[in-house]
DNA sequence: CGCTGTGATACTCGGTCGGTATCACAGCTA
DNA sequence: TAGCTGTGATACCGACCGAGTATCACAGCG
C-alpha cells in the first residue's frame, strides 16, 4: 500500500510524456482502458491527483510534475539494476568486464594510454569500450548500459556522479585549411561566431534544439567532412588535432573556456575492478 | 520481459539480507513458498543465477551481489518518488514545503541564521526541519524522507549528491570540566585517545560496530550528560560550544581535521524552492 | 533411524491485468 | 441544433499470476 510498482511508473511516465491516454497506450503496447484504470489506481494508492483531465487533453498537477521527475530516476535505477545484474551473470566465472562509455571519436590519445596502462595491471578485467552519441554517456551511466565513462566539462554535467579530473586542455577552432581565418595565429569566439560562410555546426541531440543556421551533425566524421568541404567550423579540445585531415586547420582560441576530461562513475559503485581502473586513470 | 517489478526487488533484497528464505518471508509478511517461487521467477527473467542454494542456508553469487547493491538504489529511488509525490500532493494549493534533514542537536547557530535569512526572502516556502539520527541524513535524502540536508564532512560522505560548502571550523575536545585534561590549552587526538577513565564514546549506528570500550550513545543530550558525569569525552566542531553545560570544558584539538558544513541535495532536484534555499545558504 | 530444518513443488483460490464494447461529454461544423 | 469527432471513463469478461496450505526431498545430527 505504500509503494508503487515499476509498471505503474512506466505507465504514468508515458502518459505524462504524451499528455494523451490514447497515444501513451499505443506507445506502451496496451489498450487505452487498462491504462486509464492503472493511472486511477496509482492516484488512489498515492492519495494524490496526478493529472488534470480537461475534456481536451490532459495536464500535470504539481504532484504529477514531481512524480514525473522522481519516477524517471527510479525507472533508470531499476533498468540499471537489471542491466548490470545480467552483465554480471553472463560472464560469471570468466573475467570481470567493465563497460566504458566514450563520446564516439573523442579521447583517442587518453583512451589509448588508459587502456594500455590498465591492461598492464595484474588481474586487469576486460574493458569494453562503448562509443556513445553526444552527451549520451550520462544516460548510459544512469540506466546501466555503462559502468564508467569519460566526459568533458563543461560540456557534460557531472551531477549525481563521482568523478576524478584527468587532464585539462585549451580549445581550438577547427576550420577549412583554405579559409582566410585559418591563417591567423589565434582567434576569439567572436571571430568565428558570425562568419557568414562558416555557420557553426549544431550537434543533433536533445541539448539545444536552437534552430541555428549551421548544419545539423550526428558524429565526428560527418563534422570532419563538412569542415573539409569548407562548409562549417567547430570548436574542439586541443587533443582533437590527432584526427585532423589534410584539409583541416586548427587555430587556438584565446577566450574559449578550457576543457577538463574526467573519469566518471555512478556514486554508489563499489567494485574492485572499477576502483582499479580509476586508480590507473588518475595516475596517468 | 526486460524489466523487473519493485515487489521482486523487495523480495530479493530481503532474502539477500537474511540469507534465509523462511526469515525473509516472515520479514516480508508472506509465506515461504511464494517467496521461493518469486525468486525463481526473478532468476528466470534475468537469465541469471542470483543465489547458491546449499542445503544449509543460501549464499549470493556475483550477480546476486550486484543486484543487491543496485536493487537497493532502485528501491530507494522509488520510495523517494512515492514520498515526494505524496508530499507534493498533500499541500497542493497551499505553500510549498521543503524538508530539511539535520543531525539532531547540531548546527544550532547556522540553522538559525539560515532559516531567518530564508524566511526573509520574498515568496519563501515553508521549511520543515527534520532532526535525524547520526549519519541518517544520507538515507533520508536517498529515500525521499528529506529534500535537502546539512551535513558535516568528513563525517558524512557526499557521494551521489550535489552540495555547497557553507563553513569550515576546527574541532574541539569536549570533556568534563573537573578532569585534569580540561586545564590544558590545547590537546592532540592522542592525548584523549587512551585516557583510561575517559573512554571515547561510540555513536550507536550502522557505521562502526567496533566494540570499543566507550559507552554507546544515541543522541547528543545523552552524550552531554555522560560527559558531565565525567564518564566520557567527545570530539566536536567548535560550534558545539553553544550547547555546552556548566560541567563541560572545550579544549582545541591541534591535530583533528577541520570539519566543513555543507548543504546537500539529491543531484537530480530541480525545484525553484530548493534552488532559492541553496542560494540563501551560500550567501550566509 | 527418525527428528529437525531447509528450500522446492503441487494445487487451489482470488485478485488483477488486459482486452472488447460502450458510455459520457465537450467542441466543432453543417 | 443535430450530428460528428475525439477524448477519457466504465462495464464486463477471460486469463494469468500471486499468495496461501499442504506436502515433498534432502542434508545434518543425535
Amino acid at each position: 500500500m505504500d509503494t508503487v510498482e515499476i509498471r505503474e511508473l512506466r505507465y504514468f511516465i508515458a502518459v505524462a510524456d504524451e499528455l494523451h491516454f490514447g497515444r501513451a497506450a499505443e506507445r506502451l503496447g496496451i489498450a487505452q482502458p487498462p491504462l486509464s484504470r492503472a493511472i486511477q489506481q496509482l492516484e488512489r494508492r498515492l492519495g494524490v491527483t496526478l493529472l488534470e483531465r480537461n475534456r481536451r487533453g490532459v495536464s500535470l498537477t504539481g504532484a504529477g510534475e514531481i512524480l514525473l521527475q522522481e519516477g524517471r530516476v527510479a525507472l533508470d535505477a531499476t533498468a540499471a539494476a537489471v542491466r548490470r545484474t545480467r552483465r554480471a551473470g553472463r560472464q560469471d566465472g570468466s573475467r570481470d568486464r567493465l563497460v566504458l562509455a566514450v563520446k564516439a571519436g573523442a579521447f583517442h590519445e587518453l583512451l589509448n594510454k588508459l587502456l594500455d596502462a590498465y591492461a598492464a595491471e595484474p588481474g586487469a578485467a576486460e574493458i569494453e569500450v562503448l562509443p556513445s552519441g553526444t552527451c549520451e554517456q550520462e544516460d548510459m551511466l544512469r540506466d546501466g548500459r555503462a559502468d564508467v565513462a569519460l566526459m568533458h566539462t563543461p560540456y557534460n554535467s557531472l551531477t549525481g556522479f563521482d568523478s576524478v579530473a584527468l587532464m585539462t586542455e585549451a580549445q581550438v577552432a577547427i576550420l577549412p585549411a583554405r579559409h582566410p581565418l585559418a591563417e591567423r595565429k589565434t582567434l576569439s569566439l567572436n571571430d568565428i561566431a558570425d562568419v557568414p560562410d562558416l555557420p557553426l555546426a549544431r550537434w543533433a541531440g536533445k541539448d539545444t534544439h536552437a534552430p541555428g543556421p549551421g548544419p545539423e551533425i550526428h558524429d565526428q566524421t560527418q563534422l570532419a567532412q563538412l569542415i573539409a568541404l569548407g562548409r562549417t567550423v567547430a570548436v574542439f579540445p586541443e587533443s582533437a588535432r590527432t584526427w585532423l585531415w589534410e584539409e583541416h586547420a586548427a587555430v587556438p582560441l584565446s577566450d574559449a573556456p578550457p576543457v577538463t576530461t574526467h573519469i566518471v562513475w555512478p556514486a554508489h559503485s563499489r567494485s574492485r575492478v572499477l576502483a582499479e581502473l580509476i586508480r590507473t586513470a588518475s595516475r596517468l
